[in-house]
DNA sequence: CCAATTACCCACATG
DNA sequence: GGGTAATTGG
């Protein structure tokens, strides 16, 4: 016992050490960047095993499932795979989705409710203020979205808003005075569906915990020891879950650094960290100044920034390491340039000593990645976008999760409105509205209502009635399948018996060709998650488990082959916690970052200074800072100024280089950048994994050529004109008849 | 009811 | 420039 003490203990320094040591009582650990406080809770947690506790009474909180999937294989390899398995680790929406479903019946719920994304919540809020026939201008589906779920962060219940002055005032004033309505007739309308949203999953286990002594008596002393990563981020609700569970034992350990503080537009308040002190008694405060990470011109680079603010915990976070290099900041001439340069800088440093894994490029905005992906894609170097519209969340993978969902539970409203005319099945708007109607009047779910459509006399032709009886008779066989098959069976079940992929091979574009692919993919991604599930013994691998899986899951937790390289494209909120060899941070640029919406505050200005601060310390070796002076926005040309951030970075610490010269641009790259330009912004298919480009299709062809185009059918082209890039052809197309198209853009194939 | 066309948002970040 | 909602003509 004593000897692995000593073997463990041995990688951590003295500052690391202390709080790792500290077994029972809260504490808190003030960490700077890179200074090793995922590896403090790592050993933390092994130095309480070690100590005789079980780490079924261990509850650790991650800000990602990736994290908990690190810090728990790290675990394993020290301690063994049997014991750390038993931990309760992953992200507050994760653990607490679980023990959701356990209790659920207590809250009105069955265990198989479903998790509604953001996406789900806007379209049926957006259904629900056309249903009160409010003004869509001011009711904007998206603005009240944010606003429920800031109400839900805060843990402010519908009835809290009611009797809430301030909140019904400033909605009023806001020229919102339907607000609480539509919060209302939102929260009565999840429950129906048997669905909860992202942030119900907090404020209902907060509900669970203070309406149910029993159940809060018994997960705290479930969960004996809590320990909390990344605690600068958290919100309201989370607070109140971890100080709700940690009051018994007061056997809490929460860990953060206040200068990373990046969430609060999903409500995480800052002051949580700042105040733990005053939350529980004698509680022991440990720092961490020391990076490992970077180099001292990164380290000190990061320091003069973060100077600049003034709310905030003091430290002094130095670093042993090497000097390296200074930090590269770059002036572009355009975004694309700026793109450009960082293929270059890739390809040059590639030779060397390094891999495609160790670049990262970090933006404020996910629009600006298309540039980038442009570049990249155009010096054939490979990459992954992390973040914007992520796998799950692409069209034809969720009509697929529909299908799934409305099988586990029927009462799913958004994926039964979603699937029930896709593939078209000849029920309209009319018939749904209709439904809708009914199921109000006789207080069903839609899919009741639609169940017993022939008896309720809801004004519905023959024809429909036996339109929507085939629907149903339909998810009742996958219900019935779903008992026998596996979750992988199932998906394949449902994907052949709707024919959703020959619906998508109806037309050939390299769309709908990518769109196969990727639900192929999902049939793959199901087969890899019943295998993991495997190991886990009582588990049923069944249907409703992945989907609780997917709903939670992000890029991020989409399992890579070990082989893969390839350079990562992420905002700076999604680098929170990553270490990169090389770091790019591209658009410095007034009004873009910092954002400029953070003028007005004092506060929101600092969160975005914090931003960089996180984006500074990711890098280990190399950093790289550049801005454009113009840039496409909406695909219109836009001029900009450089950040006032990069006159925050002291000048000892950095090597500045302006692209704008036209002559150097030139000597570097031949043809001009300017005329590539054009051809470079050309077939975008950005949210599809497989890209193809527009070469399979011809810009060749010659008068009397039959021709295939797309939309148009079969042709013959009948008469040429003009010159190189801009040649048009006249085609007689056999069903519509005569058209002039040019060739650079039509989409022509010679029979 | 459906497919094609037009209009209108949008881009501040996420589990 | 791109996705989705609304509109229009068949
Ligand atoms: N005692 C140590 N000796 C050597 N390397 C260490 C030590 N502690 C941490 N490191 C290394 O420093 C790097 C940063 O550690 P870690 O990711 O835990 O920091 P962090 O505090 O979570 O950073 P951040 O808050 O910036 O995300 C890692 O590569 C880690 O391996």
């Amino acid at each position: 016992m004593i000897e692995d003490k000593q073997s463990y203990l041995n990688d951590l320094n003295e500052a690391q050490e202390k709080p790792v040591l500290k077994i029972n009582g809260p504490s808190m650990v003030i960490a700077g960047a890179g200074s090793g406080k995922t590896r403090v809770l790592t050993y933390k947690i092994v130095h309480l095993i070690k100590n005789g506790i079980d780490p079924f009474e261990i509850l650790a909180l991650t800000f990602t499932n990736k994290a908990a999937r690190e810090m728990k294989s790290r675990i394993s390899s020290m301690i063994g795979d049997g014991e750390s398995k038993n931990i309760w680790m992953g992200t507050f929406h994760s653990v607490f989705a679980k023990i959701l479903r356990f209790e659920a019946h207590k809250i009105g719920f069955t265990s198989d409710f479903t998790i509604y994304d953001v996406q789900d919540s806007e379209r049926l809020i957006s259904s629900i203020i056309k249903e009160m026939n409010l003004d869509k201008d001011s009711y904007r589906p998206k603005t009240i979205r944010n606003r429920i779920s800031s109400l839900k962060n805060s843990f402010i219940s519908v009835n809290a808003y009611f009797s809430n002055s301030d909140l019904t005032e400033s909605d009023k004033l806001s020229k919102r005075p339907k607000t609480g309505d539509i919060y209302k007739e939102y929260s009565d309308r999840l429950v129906k569906s048997n669905s909860m949203d992202f942030d119900d999953l907090l404020l209902k286990t907060n509900e669970l915990l203070n309406n149910f002594p029993e159940v809060l008596a018994k997960y705290q002393e479930k969960f004996k020891y809590i320990l909390v990563d990344e605690y600068q981020d958290t919100n309201n609700s989370q607070y109140l879950i971890v100080k709700s569970l940690a009051d018994k034992y007061q056997n809490i350990c929460v860990v953060g650094d206040d200068a990373q503080s990046i969430y609060s537009f999903r409500g995480a308040n800052i002051n949580n960290i700042i105040n733990f002190r005053n939350d529980y008694d004698d509680v022991e405060v440990y720092r961490l100044e020391q990076n490992y990470r970077s180099t001292k011109y990164i380290v000190n680079a990061a320091n003069s920034v973060i100077d600049n603010n003034k709310n905030k915990i003091h430290k002094e976070v130095w670093t042993d390491n090497e000097f390296g290099d200074k930090i590269q900041i770059t002036a572009n001439p355009s975004d694309i340039a700026e793109a450009r340069l960082i293929s270059q800088k890739i390809l040059n440093l590639i030779k060397s000593e390094n891999n495609y894994k160790d670049f990262v490029v970090l933006y404020r905005t996910n629009a600006q990645s298309r540039v980038i992906e442009d570049s990249l894609r155009n010096s054939n170097i490979p990459y992954k976008i992390y973040g914007g519209v992520s796998f799950y969340n692409r069209k034809e993978i969720k009509d697929i999760l529909a299908y799934l969902r409305l099988v586990v539970n029927n009462n799913d409203e958004e994926s039964l409105k979603r699937i029930i005319n896709y593939p078209p099945r000849g029920i309209g708007q009319v018939t749904i509205n209709k439904i809708i109607i009914g199921s109000k009047n006789n207080n069903l779910s839609i899919y009741e209502t639609i169940k017993s459509a022939k008896n309720l006399n809801l004004g519905l032709s023959n024809s429909s009635i036996t339109k929507l009886e085939n629907f149903i008779n339909q998810i009742e066989v996958f219900k019935i399948q779903n008992k026998k098959l596996s979750a992988f069976e199932i998906t394949d079940l449902v994907i052949k018996e709707t024919k959703i992929i020959d619906e998508l091979r109806k037309d050939e574009s390299p769309e709908s060709i990518a769109r196969v692919e990727n639900i192929q993919e999902l049939l793959n991604g199901i087969r890899d998650f019943i295998d993991d599930q495997k190991e886990i013994a009582d588990s049923k691998n069944n249907l409703s488990e992945f989907l609780s899986n997917v709903s939670l899951a992000t890029d991020f937790d989409i399992d890579l082959k070990l082989s893969e390289d390839f350079v990562s494209l992420m905002s700076l909120h999604s680098s929170k916690g990553l270490e990169f060899k090389n770091v790019f941070i591209v658009g410095l640029e007034e009004d873009l970052f910092p954002s400029a919406l953070s003028y007005n505050s004092r506060d929101d200005l600092e969160e975005e200074r914090r931003l960089f601060y996180v984006g500074i310390t990711r890098a280990k070796k190399n950093l790289y800072i550049s801005y454009a002076n113009s840039r496409y926005r909406w695909g219109k040309l836009i001029s900009c100024e450089e950040s006032r951030f990069i006159d925050e970075i002291d000048n000892d610490f950095i090597d500045f280089k302006d692209n704008n010269d036209f002559s150097v641009l030139q000597k570097k790259s031949k043809p001009s950048p300017f005329i590539k330009q054009k051809i470079l912004r050309k077939g975008n298919f950005r949210h599809l994994s497989s890209v193809k480009s527009n070469s399979d299709f011809q810009t060749k062809v010659s008068v009397g050529d039959k021709v295939q185009h797309l939309k148009f059918g079969k042709g013959q082209v009948i008469r040429l004109e003009g010159d190189n890039d801009n040649v048009k052809a006249k085609i007689k197309f056999e069903k519509i008849g005569d058209k002039n198209l040019l060739l650079k853009f039509a989409k022509l194939k010679v029979l």
